[in-house]
RNA sequence: GCGGAAGUAGCUCAUUUGGUAGAGCGAUAGCCUUCCAAGCUAUAGGUGGCCGGUUCGAGCCCGGUCUUCCGCUCCA
């Protein structure tokens, strides 16, 4: 089973290349690991995935707009977001039992032993050690520290480590011509920030009263040290957020709102409700007061794709602390100023894809005119994300069709995304258009110059029916 | 990061013990046919991941390196 699974995601990942949704980035130099590239069919899904999302949080709700916020901020953002001090640790390995270990977490841990034993002195010194070391960033005294206390991993029992090495999740990069420290820039780690630092100018230019949310949709930076599962871990991914403004003491009621909502956003996708479940976090986040993931059956087992979480007001207090600026509210009715609370909904967009993808491949077989069975490969996608809405066939290559069939494709790509072909016979080019989840294809034949209809396959039935062109714009736009 | 496996045409794979690469599918053009991947003809496409070594000669042997996959590890 296991196995069968794995291979299903395998044939994922090769149909997704083979037709355009995703390539490994920099092919021709081999990939960049953990790093994709979304092709001509790809983009397509991928943008209607972000519109739907898009259009069901601000077009669909009074309270909520959108920005769009720059992917460099000021260094102090990510200081007061805690980033810089949560989002990098030196690590040590053990070469022997192989486990990796945050120094100061084995530092630690030793002291707190030794003053089990009541050397509180030798405790005492040996943090104030490390502490100095760490605020040096002296990797290598560190390891002296560690190899002189003859500290030990707990697995193995040995001291055989590793160098000290530092692992940043946030990628780095300066402004301007002088590589200074000050002058250091970040990628953002999440959008979220963004959001936040803009909090008082959306709410002040667009005269909204809590509750209110600021959606926001873009890519985000972690140098993850393993990044793997296709695009379910990259490097540089997007992200769909919104942040909800409530008033402190209704982030509960706010929650079980939004944790319902969501869910059934994924749901009006058509997936059937048992490829996804709730997992509360038990470890919380030093921002959160409560925080859920909704859970999607990947190929590879149930993981997130999207998280829910009650940020409280950390975010907006720690910004008005650096920025010494005020991130308060000022509520009319009760006379009040307060710092709002948070709900943040934040989706993995590529994660999204991948759930979409992996839940439309479909191998089913198809009977033939002799008895025998074959496989078609059909990407069984709900048809407002599909990349072509209607593709559209001349029979054959004569007899005035595709003039007729170029006509149709005139009329129809003002309003959808409409793909045109006359190559090869007619099954193999509704093959192709199964395989990248095209929902309708129309065929023009002879009967279409006597009487004006065409025949419409459907993708996932196989069933055709017959429709007059006039109408044909019209039946597609109802499925959208 | 550690361990294991792999890298030959767009894809799936061949190439018997080292003698400068083939097939199927796919693609493109044409013919014939026309409602579920039909047939015929022709064409294009590979300095065998990359670098180095051994050898008269390396896709094959050796070393290094990059990438991918699997397992561990990590993942506010």
């Amino acid at each position: 089973m296991e196995s069968k699974k794995e291979s299903n995601f395998q044939k994922i990942i090769a149909h997704a290349k083979e037709y355009g949704f995703i390539y490994p980035s920099s092919d021709i130099y081999d990939g960049l690991s953990a790093v994709y590239d979304y092709g001509p069919t790809g983009c397509e899904l991928k943008k209607n995935i972000k519109d739907y999302w898009w259009k069901s949080m601000t077009q669909m709700h009074q309270n909520i707009v959108g920005i769009d916020a720059a992917i460099f901020m000021h260094p102090t953002t990510w200081k007061a977001s805690g980033h810089v001090d949560n989002f990098s640790d030196p690590m040590i390995d053990n070469k022997d039992s192989q486990k990796r270990y945050r120094v100061d977490h084995l530092i630690e841990n030793y002291s707190s032993e030794l003053e089990q034993k009541g050397l509180e002195k030798e405790a005492r010194d040996l943090i104030n050690l490390m502490d100095l070391h760490l605020k040096n960033e002296d990797f290598s005294a560190l390891k002296a520290l560690i190899l002189s206390h003859n500290i030990k991993c707990q697995v193995s029992n040995t001291c055989n480590w590793t160098d000290i090495r530092q692992f940043n999740l946030m990628f780095k990069t300066e402004i301007g011509s002088v590589a200074e420290e000050a002058n250091t820039l970040y990628l953002r780690p999440e959008t979220a920030q963004g959001i936040f630092v803009n909090f008082l100018n959306v709410q002040k230019s667009s005269r909204l009263k809590l509750p209110f949310g600021i959606a926001q949709i873009g890519k985000a930076f972690r140098n993850e040290i393993v990044a793997r599962q296709f695009i379910f871990r990259m490097r540089e991914f997007e992200q769909m957020e919104m942040q909800f403004f409530i008033p402190p003491g209704t982030q509960k009621k706010w929650f079980e709102y939004w944790k319902e909502t969501r869910l059934n956003w994924h749901l009006s996708l058509g997936t059937p409700h048992s490829k996804y479940q709730y997992k509360p976090h038990v470890k919380l986040a030093h921002y959160a007061d409560a925080a859920v993931d909704i859970e999607f059956e990947f190929p590879f087992g149930f993981k997130e794709v999207e998280g829910i979480h009650s940020r409280t007001d950390y975010d907006l207090s720690r910004h008005q602390e650096f920025s010494k600026k005020k991130m308060t509210y000022f509520d009319p009715e009760t006379n009040q100023h307060f710092i709002p609370y948070v709900i943040e909904t934040s989706i993995g967009l590529d994660r999204m894809f991948l759930a979409i993808l992996s839940q439309a491949y479909t191998e089913e077989p198809v009977p033939k005119e002799d008895g025998s069975t074959e496989e078609r490969i059909v990407l069984k996608l709900p048809t407002k994300l599909a990349p072509y809405k209607l593709a559209i066939f001349p029979l054959t290559k004569k007899d005035g069709l595709p003039e007729i069939a170029q006509t149709i494709y005139k009329e129809c790509q003002t309003s959808f995304y409409c793909f045109y072909e006359e190559k090869d016979s007619i099954g193999k080019r509704y093959r192709r258009q199964d395989a990248i989840g095209t929902p309708c294809c129309v065929t023009i034949d002879h009967q279409s110059k006597e009487d004006q209809t065409v025949t419409i396959r459907h993708r996932d039935t196989m069933l055709q029916e017959r429709v007059a062109i006039k109408d044909l714009k019209m039946l597609i736009n109802s499925y959208l």
